[in-house]
DNA sequence: CTTTCTAGTTTGTCCTAGACAAACTAGGCA
DNA sequence: TGCCTAGTTTGTCTAGGACAAACTAGAAAG
């Protein structure tokens, strides 16, 4: 394997694409064909390792794979939005706030970035430092990187410094242990936590104890965690990222672990299309989540 | 499937076992022997999975899988140190500091962690925070983590609330642009970034310019990351949970991809064993970090 | 007695090819 | 227009075979 060729793990690794899903494609599509080694196992040429890169963001759009493969490199082209049509249509708030921060991430300026929130959050004070700015920042990197005007390492930078910015001012924020207590996480495979990060601040600021665990908690250890710590409630995020077929069984299964006494609430834009049942709460937005912290306090009274 | 029985996917969730191998361990060893559903498909019940996890820790720890299989529960018990013992003796600082920390962790009081913390960091100044609280406690919770004296979440919840710590005094640290510039991150799979944050402040404290992007980056990613922000050193970090089989196709694969001029650097627990080429420099130790930082320096004059 | 090398064993990952169910689409009907 | 049903798409599971990298143990040499 050199350079130009890439085994099987590698291109999983590289795209996200699991194997059994690229024997599959190679066996109902014929792409992505690749060459073989001595032993016979594949090995992927540069090439097809950019289009299956290309498929992949696009099925993260909400395009099919069956529609994607059978297109031909033009065609996908073309349905990935251009960069330089972004840039003139998409910086739509009034002031043009959120152009200046994401122009500060394109140029890889990132002491130039901390400085610009850091000046921005003590304007705003956190609340609507986080709702007015980094919510709505974040939704533009998600579109930017969709549409491939963000590369994936530029994201990654934002994603970085914001979360830096984030826990350093929930540190901040006045401690005084209250109730409820909510722990904090996110399940395996689910790696994002921009939004927990926001959630958080959010609800300890509203006075309620929060007990982060970080991402990738195995549900029994979630289970465990939350039992020791006495949590009133357990908050989960699911991004866009999170593979769906995967989600209703997760909750089910965290679920029955769970005592019945602590409330499950889930979040994020993997957690819309479900819906608030008798098994866990959905939060929408951050005001669905402060909404329904006071409505649990209402009810707990 | 429900709160008794987990299909595989759930058990690869929760042990961190592949399928592959699961599917394989049954086929030779005849454990774990789950039962199935009406479509043949794997169910495994509660306690098989408990014996999976008890496998897994201790092949964490160096024991091999087919010894481990072939043991009664009873032996597998035996091998697992028992919690009290390493109470007694693991604690060797000459102040018990350490100790006291890690005390407040078990309590899981997270407001009292995070004060000592501040407090001691504040009295020793960074460099000696990291090198002689943060690192060594870091293998402290690992070694309790490993022998199952800490469980799974307080894990989590250390390396959390550590995370924290460290940026918040990153971000304190005097910015200033200067050389050499360094990436920071790890491959996809490797999640554990404690041990880069502390090479980040390390490096920062010492003027280079660090940019932090998080975990999980692709390896063409990391070498566009590397291009784009004109990088000297790209520094990844390697825990010991990292399948060591890995390992050297990725930064052969990532050597390929990278410019030559630009310098590859390793460290964590899991790069130990590999040594120094032309192709990566090893970094066996926090000081061995900031001594291949003044070489580096001495070279490029 | 220790070290080094070689031969054997263990172990994970790759392979093919078949099956089924959940998720999604499209057509017909109210 | 909205809803339901039938059909299609798609991912994940199954079995068992093969091979190479990693590790172990025994023999030979210092």
């Amino acid at each position: 394997m050199n350079a130009l060729h890439f085994n099987i793990a590698a291109v999983e690794r590289e795209t996200g694409l699991s194997k059994d899903v690229l024997r599959m494609w190679e066996r109902r599509y014929g792409f992505p064909l690749p060459d073989r080694d001595t032993n016979g196992e594949r090995l992927y040429p540069a090439a097809q390792l950019d289009r299956l890169r290309l498929i992949k963001r696009l099925m993260d759009q909400g395009h099919r794979p069956g529609k994607l493969i059978a297109a031909s490199n033009e065609e996908l082209a073309q349905l990935a939005p251009r960069h330089a049509e972004y840039r003139q249509t998409s910086f739509t708030d009034s002031t043009g706030e959120l152009a200046e921060l994401l122009a500060l991430i394109k140029q890889h300026d990132a002491p130039g970035y901390q400085q610009a929130m850091q000046q921005r959050l003590a304007r705003q004070g956190f609340q609507h430092f986080v709702q007015d700015i980094v919510a709505p920042l974040t939704e533009h990197v998600g579109e930017a990187w969709e549409n491939g005007s963000f590369e994936v390492f530029e994201e990654h930078l934002f994603t970085e410094l914001t979360k830096r910015l984030l826990r350093q001012a929930i540190a901040t924020l006045p401690g005084g242990s209250r109730s409820p207590r909510i722990v904090l996480t996110t399940v395996p495979d689910e790696q994002h936590v921009l939004g927990l990060l926001m959630v958080e601040g959010l609800f300890a600021l509203e006075g309620a104890e929060c007990i982060p665990l970080g991402t990738q908690m195995p549900l029994r250890e979630i289970s465990r965690a939350a039992v020791a710590h006495q949590a009133d409630i357990v908050a989960l995020s699911f991004s866009t990222a999170f593979p769906r077929r995967q989600i209703s069984g997760v909750l089910e299964q965290l679920r029955q672990m769970l005592p019945t006494s602590i409330a499950l609430w889930i979040g994020g834009q993997g957690a819309a299309g479900h819906s608030t049942s008798e098994d866990f709460r959905v939060l929408h937005s951050l005001d669905d989540a402060l909404y329904s912290l006071a409505k649990w306090r209402e009810n707990s009274k």
